[in-house]
DNA sequence: CGAAGAGGTGAACCGTGGTTCACTGTTGAT
DNA sequence: ATCAACAGTGAACCACGGTTCACCTCTTCG
């Protein structure tokens, strides 16, 4: 047997192809989905364009892991605001105000994440970036009505319901460029606390 | 001067484009966006290709009339609803059930209408339906507020938030086939008349 | 009835962008 | 050194569907 990659060349291999997602994530940060062709891509990563295919067996599948990836980030990064023994309702609100103003420092790449026209086999993908929001809410929210702080209800609905408010109302914001973004995160605020919060533990104005 | 359209042939003319724009939508309905090619389209109506160029300067221009037609019959429907007098808080009951139970009955019209990928053109006619939706809930919302049964705040922002919270809840049954509608409905009006109804007047379970 | 102009036709065209593939360069065991 | 296998290349290919246009047909009016 002549030759067999070695962990060097396996190496080389993934570095090539952690680039070329990496130029498809900043293409798409930049211009949007409709700017991200394969041949766009590959340039900005330096491979010629068949080697993408080396990597992908299409560019739906590219796109898809590129969407999964930035879900994967959104997540982590709200994930990780969570403080011990904070209320679920103070946690809620942190998130709601991460997402309006991570969305609103980067118009481009929100919109194509949440609402820019894709084609099917990548708009199945995005259902999984709204997922992976809809299952974080889901979690504080069952946590909240286990305390007693959360409203009982069906909590994935509920999760779905406010991954849905959030995303339409930053859609006018995101198309128009235009911020405002302190009163968008209080309006969007008040409205996912009120319609969530237990009416007991109303405590806030 | 040999030839001048009569009054007889301009009705010809609307009619035909009438049966374009029946076409396009009945294939709308039936199989999405995706399956309302232009030659698809204009088989159904019963007319060559060509012609449809004829009424339509563009395939977009004609989905674009699509859209705008689906997004007035929905909405008249809706307004058609309120009765002299009711509570805003029913209404919006109302409201939510009927868009929710509409969107089941017909799931992949729904779905074309609210979240299927398009083409930008036809896109930025989406805006005009979720608009249609949003201001229709936005003047409830306002007379809510002046009789004191909503809380006050940013009707238009309540109002999109609304609209995005009922459609993303939506489009999950919608793309499962997995109807529900009953749980749904109830669920979703609590969601909304949580959020949005005065803290003075809760009087409803 | 016949000329003139409008409506109607559908096969062919064409731009776009994803995909391929014959070729070259590189790697690793013998 | 040698060769098999694999990575890399990018120009050419091709499918797709919206759009066009040369050719008919039909309507109107002198």
């Amino acid at each position: 047997m002549p030759y067999r990659p070695t962990e060097r060349t396996r190496a080389r291999l993934a570095a090539a192809r952690e680039l070329i997602v990496d130029a498809a994530m900043a293409q798409l940060a930049e211009g949007g989905y409709a700017s991200a062709s394969v041949v766009g891509v590959a340039r900005r990563a330096g491979v010629a364009t068949g080697s993408v295919y080396r990597h992908f067996p299409s560019k739906s599948d590219l796109l898809a892991e590129v969407f999964r990836r930035c879900a994967q980030a959104e997540v982590d990064v709200l994930r990780g605001m969570a403080a011990r023994g904070q209320p679920v309702t103070e946690r809620l609100a942190a998130w709601v105000e991460a997402f309006v103003r991570r969305a609103l420092a980067e118009p481009v790449r929100a919109y194509a994440l949440i609402a820019e026209p894709v084609d099917p086999a990548v708009e199945a993908e995005r259902l999984v970036f709204r997922r992976a929001y809809a299952d974080l809410f889901a979690t504080a929210l069952r946590d909240g009505q286990a305390r007693g702080e959360i409203e009982p209800g069906d909590a994935d609905l509920l999760a779905a319901a406010i991954v849905g408010a959030l995303s339409e109302a930053l859609v006018g914001p995101l198309a128009r460029r235009q911020t405002g973004a302190d009163a968008l995160v209080a309006g969007l605020q008040h409205f996912v606390l009120s319609a969530v919060r237990s009416h007991e533990h109303a405590h806030q104005a």
